[in-house]
DNA sequence: TTTAGTTGTAACTATAATGATTACAACGGT
DNA sequence: ACCGTTGTAATCATTATAGTTACAACTAAA
C-alpha cells in the first residue's frame, strides 16, 4: 500500500523553520533545507495560511506563526495539508449487496470502528506540540 | 488527500462472509456480497492465506478460518493486506539539508512521533475481533 | 518609478497505487 | 471427461503525488 503523503512532514519541517526564524526564511530558502521544488512548499504554505496557523508576507517573503509553538500541535498541522473526503482516513467499499447481512450492515459497522482508530491516531498527534519538536534539533 | 485502499474493508467483508459459512461462498459469491470483481475478491483471499489467516480449497471452493473468530482481529486483517514499506503508514521527505539544524534532524524526530502515532490507531484495532463484528450484523 | 526578489497560481509532466476487467492455466469432485 | 472453482498474469482508466516551468502580482529599496 502507498504510504500517507510527505506534505505532512515537509509542512512539519516548514513551520519548525518558520518558528526559529520568522521573517528570513523565504519559500526558497525553506525548499532548500527540505530539498524540495520551492513551489512544492509554497502550495503547502498556502494549505497553512488556509488553516489559519501562518501569515504569510507577499512580495517581501517569510513567515509567521499565528498561533504560540507550544499549542500548535502536530494535529493542527496534518488537518491543515492531508485533507480527505469526510475526513476519514479509511476508505470503505460502498454499494454492498442488501440482500446479505454482512453486506447490508459492513459499512455502518467498519465506519464506527475505523473511526475511533482514525481518533485514537489524531488524539496522540495531538499530544505533541512544536515546541516540543523544536527541543529535540541538534544544533 | 487519498483515503486508504478500500482493500481492508473488502478483506473485513470477506472475512465475515467466510466465518459465518465456511465451505459454501465462494469468491463469485462473496464478490456478489461485496458489489466488485471476482478477481478482486481472489486477490485478497490470495493475501489472507499468504498472512495465514484461511485456507482456501482450490479446485472445488470456499475458504475457512484458521484461527478462532474471537482471536482474530481488525489488525490482523489490516496487517495482511495494507502493508507499506518498513510498515509505515506515514511518509516522511528524506534527503533534507545536513547545512540545517532542522534538516537533519526532521526525519529522525518525526519518525519516532509518528511512528507513536500509528501504534495508537493499530492498538486501537487490536482491539476488535472478527466475532465482536459479527454480532453487529443485525438479520 | 524602476528594479530585484518574493509570493500566488495555473499548467503540465512522470510516477505509482488502485480497482476493474479479460484471459487462461491448474485444480478437484462428480 | 466435465464443470465450477481458484490462481495469476496482463491490461486499462482513474487518481494523488511531487516536481517543474512560466508568469502575474506584490513589496521594499534604489
Amino acid at each position: 500500500m502507498k504510504q500517507l503523503s510527505t506534505r505532512f512532514s515537509m509542512a512539519v519541517h516548514t513551520l519548525s523553520l518558520i518558528e526559529m526564524c520568522p521573517l528570513e526564511c523565504t519559500g526558497d530558502f525553506i525548499a532548500a533545507s527540505v530539498n524540495t521544488n520551492p513551489v512544492v512548499i509554497r502550495r503547502i504554505m498556502s494549505m497553512l495560511k488556509k488553516a489559519g496557523l501562518i501569515e504569510v508576507r507577499a512580495g517581501i517573503g517569510g513567515a509567521y506563526l499565528l498561533k504560540p509553538a507550544d499549542e500548535l500541535t502536530l494535529l493542527d498541522i496534518y488537518r491543515a495539508v492531508e485533507v480527505t473526503e469526510e475526513n476519514r482516513l479509511f476508505g470503505i467499499h460502498d454499494h454492498s449487496s442488501i440482500a446479505c447481512p454482512v453486506g447490508r450492515n459492513i459499512e455502518q459497522v467498519l465506519q464506527q470502528e475505523l473511526q475511533e482508530a482514525q481518533q485514537a491516531m489524531e488524539q496522540r498527534l495531538a499530544r505533541t506540540t512544536l515546541q516540543q519538536l523544536g527541543k529535540q534539533f541538534v544544533l
